[in-house]
DNA sequence: AATAGGGACTTTACCGGTTAAGAAAGCGCT
DNA sequence: AGCGCTTTCTTAACCGGTAAAGTCCCTATT
């Protein structure tokens, strides 16, 4: 605050330089002798300088920042271990160019694309990542027309023609019930998340698909809020069918309803997987440390989250990769999951 | 990128007036009058203009981010529903205020030195908010050197004259292993977190402590790197005792570690709480759906974060309150503890 | 000897705002 | 009418960098 801070013009004199000088020894840039630069670059270790990206953004090269902003409500965001490791994932990314990440929680879509609109016109950001896609999502049109670099976590279907990361999740689902169906499941249940979000429809409907072309006896799904009271909730109401009717096995769109619903078979008196199998997604930790272990739809959330960073610079600097999935979860058994007993 | 973007000099144009006057119109200065100021906001909406954040930034006045830097293993921070709750709270205040949040997760504290360094040295923030206290933590120094604004979240014996924002942990300790006790507890164990952390070796201390004085028959303390696996080692080497001996009861440093500790016991054939008695801490929504739900020392992380968001612009602005504790975490029972059966 | 070419810097004009100082117009007052 | 005082705006200098254009000097070429 108080204390005067260090400008270019200050090394510059320190190095009995102009300050040009400077701003072409640190961008490394051609027509300066060795020893000049020598020279300015001691002079500025010495004062403890580094440039003023605030001012390197206004003269008018890049933004090294990108943004984020995430659309849960603010009590349930800090449950779902997606998100962390996503943007663990991405930070490795930005590190290693030197970029940061302007994070936010928006309590609705109208905010987030005001805030994104707000974000790129102040210079803010260079390019923004953006997340949990709904069926005629409100950002696609905005985003283009800010003319904004985006990439879009999520289902080319979803994300109207913007560079897209995504991960197969229909597949996954079909995995998933054909694996419960091979047990020998023949009532599946499905604790979904929130039915707006576009990925929450693409699963239903790929779960309707395999249960149909399986001729599964019996299939549900219910859509939650993805917290782990709903996924409790939903599991409570699946489990109190009585035994002929009842499902045999319930998959679940994250972790944390999962391991709630591991708790109302418990509660219930149901044992996990003699009675009911449970099926979790994107095996955080969380899977590990119950009792039985989670089998989960298994993927790698940081490597997600460092390849939509990746490609987000791949679209600023115009090379690299455009749209592309990333890997499939893959089906990881553990012991919440084994044939029916009847 | 390629469409160019609106300025004020667009906004001044249209509305026939100078920038400057622009610019007083926006930061709701006097010396202009009301017509005028209609004119100009009405061209600054027509061309959907917002003053950048970055010039005005450079132009002299303060900045509008602040910044956030959580040193943990990348994998370990996705579970912990503590840090999303924090920042969700901090957000929230500083979403009042139009401030972003600047955040990056670091692996060593050495590299979060550097960090916050750039970040002030390049005028990236305009203050900063530091979490986890080491014993002789650098970054007092660091910071104190820059002149930094900063706020401590942690307790004062930490923080070494910072400004700061703390739970008292140690009367937490003290309270939860005297409600064990008076349940009739005689012998208790705690499973606690990182050993460097300062917050963890205040606990141990405390825990020692609320031991002796209350002579308890036996006292157990492990130090873990507060993840679901070590939570799970610690409870099963901690349960292997055999019964007159074992522990009758254990609290543990936070949510994630108390789940895997209620999955060890019912992975060894124990009752919880009747053969042990199982206390979390930092009481996420974890806890609610565990069964038997996890009694907790719970508190509200996210007020806890929005508070210390408060005290950093307290500090900025000159106003405010200083340094004060938050509200003490209070004992929270559920289904995880009752009194020992023998 | 005159000229071209190129390396090593410096100058200067921005980037998009803020802000202190200056100027024009309107008003009340003697 | 002349004076000072406001009110309302404009001007111009900055903030700390970048980058294009300009300057200077030294060497190689014809």
């Amino acid at each position: 605050m108080t204390i005067p801070r260090v400008t270019i013009k200050d090394v510059a004199a320190r190095a009995g330089v102009s300050k040009g000088a400077v701003s072409l020894a640190f961008n490394r840039k051609p027509g300066l002798s060795e020893a000049t630069r020598d020279r300015i670059f001691r002079a500025a270790r010495e004062l403890g300088w580094a440039p003023s990206l605030t001012a390197r953004t206004l003269a008018g090269s890049r933004v090294d920042v990108v943004g984020l902003a995430i659309c849960r409500p603010a009590r349930q965001i800090g449950l779902e271990p997606f998100y962390m490791e996503f943007v663990s994932g991405v930070e490795s990314v930005l590190t290693e160019h030197s970029c940061s990440l302007l994070l936010r929680l928006v309590r609705s879509l109208e905010e987030e694309v005001g805030l994104q609109e707000s974000w790129w016109r102040g210079r803010q950001i260079g390019g923004s990542l953006l997340v949990d896609f709904r069926v005629d999502d409100p950002r696609v049109a905005a985003v283009e027309r800010l003319g904004m670099p985006v990439v879009a976590v999520g289902h080319p279907s979803l994300t109207g023609g913007l560079t897209s990361v995504w991960t197969e999740d229909a597949t996954a689902v079909t995995e998933a019930v054909r694996y419960l169906a091979a047990l020998g499941h023949r009532r599946i249940a499905r604790v979904g998340g929130a039915a707006a979000l576009g990925h929450t429809s693409m699963r239903t409907a790929a779960f309707d698909e395999a249960a149909r072309s399986l001729e599964l006896a019996g299939a549900w799904q219910v859509a939650t809020d993805y917290s782990g009271e709903a996924g409790a909730r939903a599991t409570r109401s699946l489990l109190t069918t009585a035994p002929p009717d009842r499902p045999t096995a319930i998959v679940y769109d994250n972790d944390i309803m999962a391991v709630a619903g591991l708790s109302v078979a418990a509660e219930m008196g149901l044992s996990v997987p003699d009675d009911v199998s449970l099926l979790a997604w994107d095996d955080s930790q969380l899977c590990r440390i119950t009792h039985p272990p989670l089998s989960a739809m298994s993927h790698d959330v940081h490597g997600f989250g460092a390849d939509a960073a990746r490609t987000l610079f791949g679209l600023i600097t115009g090379e690299g990769p455009g749209s592309h999935p990333v890997p499939t979860p893959v089906l990881t058994p553990r012991g919440s999951t084994a044939p029916p007993r009847m």
